[in-house]
DNA sequence: ACTAGCCCCTGGGAGC
DNA sequence: TGCTCCCAGGGGCTAG
């Protein structure tokens, strides 16, 4: 599941591929991908522009081209770019874009949930999408006082308000199970009734936790993999998420699986109250 | 205003 | 071995 620092390595690690790269032509076999145009207007908007750099919001990726158009990519579950020789082929290749170089640049995604948005570059401050983003968690606008004051007016389990991206922009189910861990706080506890002290302690996990996750690569659990096909390496580093009923890595206790608002949530008994 | 639940998808694991 | 069933899960949407 691509969260913040998966996205933010797909982002690095293209961004040394692409850009400068104009793209050439277009090849889109899935057209319900672009969520906002016709698959022909899409293709006669993008088609001459030049990659000129790549940016990140939340787990979105932004792909600026030229001519001020700007291509908006949420691989949701299991959404790819990758770049790829010209023969590579799949059936989950959705979408194609046969760059100047002679390489392809392709859009995979074998559960079809991702979507990608083409909006000109005077739209993207009115993009709703973005809009309702929190902070970024690596940013000086994500400060202990205002997630502090935030977090006070959920009144639901705070595992299911980390993943609102309301909150903060970038968690998923995977490091939001691991914050709680690292905060030492049971992932069934209400968001307005945690203390002065546990709000602080996610707070700083959440600033450890994903700056660490993106030095790994990200973590591949499911289908996730940078753009040349390597995989992350936080997975080695996870305490909770995906090992149920194996030790905690602190105490011994066994880790737990239970579901909420519909998502697995991991957690350690003891470590976290 | 807030919250719970459904829906989109398909590979893969469980069960028989 | 091979079939069927059902689950995973981000986020948009609807209903309460």
């Amino acid at each position: 599941m691509p969260e913040l620092p998966e996205v933010e390595t797909v982002r690095r690690l293209l961004e040394k591929k692409i850009i400068g790269k104009s793209i050439k032509d277009i090849k889109i076999n899935f057209p319900k991908i672009i969520a906002n145009l016709s698959f022909q207007k899409f293709i006669g908007r993008v088609r001459e522009r030049k990659i000129l750099f790549l940016s990140r919001r939340g787990k979105f990726l932004i792909f600026h081209l030229s001519g001020g158009k700007i291509l908006i990519s949420h691989l949701r579950m299991t959404g790819q770019w990758l770049v790829v020789k010209p023969a590579a082929d799949s059936k989950f290749i959705h979408l194609v874009f046969y760059l100047s170089n002679g390489h392809k640049l392709v859009y995979s995604d074998i559960r079809k949930f991702g979507r990608i948005w083409l909006i000109d570059k005077k739209e993207l401050p009115k993009f709703k999408p973005l809009l309702k983003l929190g902070p970024e968690p690596m940013s000086a606008e994500f400060s202990l006082a205002d997630f502090r004051k935030r977090l006070r007016k959920y009144k639901t389990r705070i595992k299911t308000v980390l993943l609102n991206q309301e909150l903060v922009a970038g968690l998923g189910n995977i490091y939001a199970d691991e914050v709680l861990f690292l905060a030492g706080v049971r992932p069934t506890r209400k968001a307005n009734n945690l203390t002065r002290t546990e709000i602080s302690k996610i707070y700083e996990a959440i600033k450890d936790i994903i700056p660490l996750a993106i030095r790994h690569k990200g973590t591949t659990v499911v289908n996730y993999t940078t753009p040349d096909g390597g995989s992350g390496g936080f997975q080695e580093k996870l305490k909770v998420y995906g090992r149920k009923g194996q030790e905690c890595p602190r105490c011994g206790r066994e880790i737990r699986r239970i579901v909420l608002g519909g998502r697995g949530t991991h957690y350690c008994p003891k470590c976290q109250r």
